[in-house]
RNA sequence: GCCGGUGUAGCUCAGUUGGAUAGAGCGCUUGACUGUGGAUCAAGAGGUCCCCGGUUCGACCCCGGGCGCCGGCACCA
């Protein structure tokens, strides 16, 4: 692009997106789709702002995590950073509003910020809506269950096609810890390694583990030098494959039995998956795979993510699980909660992808077309007849009063109607309807421009005064037959 | 942060062992058609060949440095 001496390059920060129409309605399809699920759940929403004192959010999901912070500078200098999620401003609110009536139960949908790498053909952003539901002080597993089932019923009305929610168990992950005979302050470690098993395999997840690998560009990836005992023991549980959440307990419990602790975690799970199955929820829905540990250090319990099986290399759209020690940080008391939250700039990319979403440009029904041989007024009149009928009228504003530019115009936007009204149907008291996706159709089968021209398809004349009638006939028609 | 690739028109890309005015397709604009979307035909606009420095009679091309973008890895809330 040629830049001229004075004016300033117009750009986009790197990992950001403008979104225009199609991708707002469908940005908005999502949201109002997800909300409708929430609210089924009987959750409230809560806003909160963008910004947040630096020391609120650091310091709650690790070290690493901070380098993803984008800083602000506040009007006196005070350290301020745009959220990274909605979770951890939630905990500020729990802790800030002591009066709250628990359970507090909240969903919440706005955007997080996270300077990592971007990466926008698998849909991650550096500005990204979230939308979560989460239930602070809550001990009960039941919570759990209703996030996973809000999560299924949540995919299910986005038609995103097959899915799987994942569900794994922190708890259930420290035990393998124990039997392995790793001290737990290693969990950190070990879980980001097992996070890795789908994608790098088991051969590498255990080099890693042990004594590190170079990968295929020549990097070391140093290992964290566990003994081959103790690898061979995750080894174990790593290699597990079951057809049913049954089954998958059957084995841990089964590789478990001298692990204290074990019998009760596992019995939790059990009953969780009983209560999925009597809801409705079976195996193809909702797996237990307990190698996932998911990436946050606040997760102490259940944890849980969402795969969509038509885009197997994607990632996935949404997760969460219990972090029943966040609060205390703003609180200094334990108060358990558990949420989930769902990608919708990821799932608008997926969706995208899989050719699942509408696309639609306009948000008019109709475009009134402008000839110069009748008084604008005589338009004006019928473009607000039809908005005080309550149809979405665009009025022609452009400069352009060639006919054929406007109907480029009406077809560039998807304008599902035109009226036109040029001197001869005026003189006949008349105004002309345009259907456009009956000329679409024809438009592949007409070759000779005479007559393309002459056809005319899809239109025909109505009387003036029926104009409002006619209109709202031929939208009902359109919507009917599709 | 590491490794690799790449940077030429709005987009996708060709090009020159270093030589005069840098090309194609698509898109865009205009006309054929002052009242009809598509197709066709014709014409037109659009370039700091990423930036800075060097070598050279001469650099889009070669050399050095920088930056951007794309992959992979690391990291990931």
């Amino acid at each position: 692009m040629t830049i001229l001496a004075g004016t300033v390059e117009p750009r986009l920060l790197r990992g950001l997106r403008d979104y225009f129409a199609a991708d707002m309605h469908a940005r908005q399809w999502i949201i109002d789709t997800i909300r409708g699920v929430y609210e089924r759940y009987g959750y409230v929403p809560l806003g909160t702002p963008a910004l947040e004192y630096l020391d609120i959010l650091r310091g709650t999901a690790g070290e690493e995590s901070e380098k993803q912070l984008f800083e602000v500078k506040g009007p006196d200098e005070e350290r301020l950073g745009l959220r990274f999620d909605q979770t951890v401003p939630l905990a500020r609110v729990v802790a800030q509003y002591p009066d709250l009536p628990r359970p507090f139960r909240r969903y919440q949908v706005s955007p997080a910020w996270r300077c990592d790498n971007p990466y926008e053909k698998r849909g991650r952003f550096r500005e990204f809506i979230q939308f979560d539901i989460d239930a602070v002080g809550v001990e009960s597993a039941v919570a759990d269950v209703e996030m996973i089932t809000a999560m299924c019923d949540t995919m299910q009305a986005l038609n995103v096609g097959r899915f799987r929610v994942r569900v794994s168990s922190r708890r259930v992950l420290n035990l393998l810890l124990t039997y392995a005979g790793i001290a737990h302050d290693r969990a950190h470690d070990v879980f980001r390694v097992l996070d890795k098993l789908d994608k790098l395999g088991h051969e590498k997840v255990r080099l890693e583990l042990t004594i590190g690998y170079k990968d295929e560009s020549g990097s070391p990836i140093p290992g964290l030098g566990f003994s081959s005992a103790q690898v061979d023991r995750i080894d174990q549980f790593l290699a597990l494959r079951a057809a049913s959440r049954e089954e998958a307990l059957a084995q841990v419990r089964d590789l478990f039995k001298e692990v204290e602790g074990a019998a009760a975690e596992i019995e939790l799970l059990a009953r969780m998956s009983q209560q999925l199955h009597t809801l409705g929820y079976g195996d193809d829905v909702v797996a237990y795979d307990l190698t996932i540990a998911r990436g946050l250090d606040y997760y102490t319990g259940t944890v849980f993510e969402t795969l969509l099986l038509d885009l197997p290399d994607f990632g996935s759209v949404c997760g969460g699980g219990r972090y029943d020690d966040l609060v205390m940080r703003f609180l200094g008391e334990r108060v358990p909660a558990v949420g989930t939250s769902v990608g919708v700039d990821r799932l608008l990319v997926a969706l995208e992808q899989l050719g699942r979403l509408p696309s639609r440009k306009c948000t008019a029904q109709v475009l009134v077309t402008v000839f110069d041989d009748v008084p604008i007024d005589e338009y004006l009149a019928m473009a607000y007849e039809l908005r005080r009928a309550g149809v979405p009228t665009e009025f022609y504003l452009g400069t352009e009063r060639r006919f054929g530019k406007q109907v480029r115009y009406g077809d560039h936007y998807g304008v599902p109607v035109l009226v036109v009204c040029g001197a001869d149907e005026r003189a006949r008291g008349e105004v002309q309807l345009k259907d456009m996706s009956v000329g679409r159709k024809r438009t592949a089968q007409v070759a000779d421009r005479s007559q393309w021209k002459s056809e005319r398809p899809g239109q025909f004349n109505v009387p003036r005064a029926e104009l409002v009638a006619a209109i709202q006939k031929l939208l009902a028609e359109i919507a009917a037959g599709g």
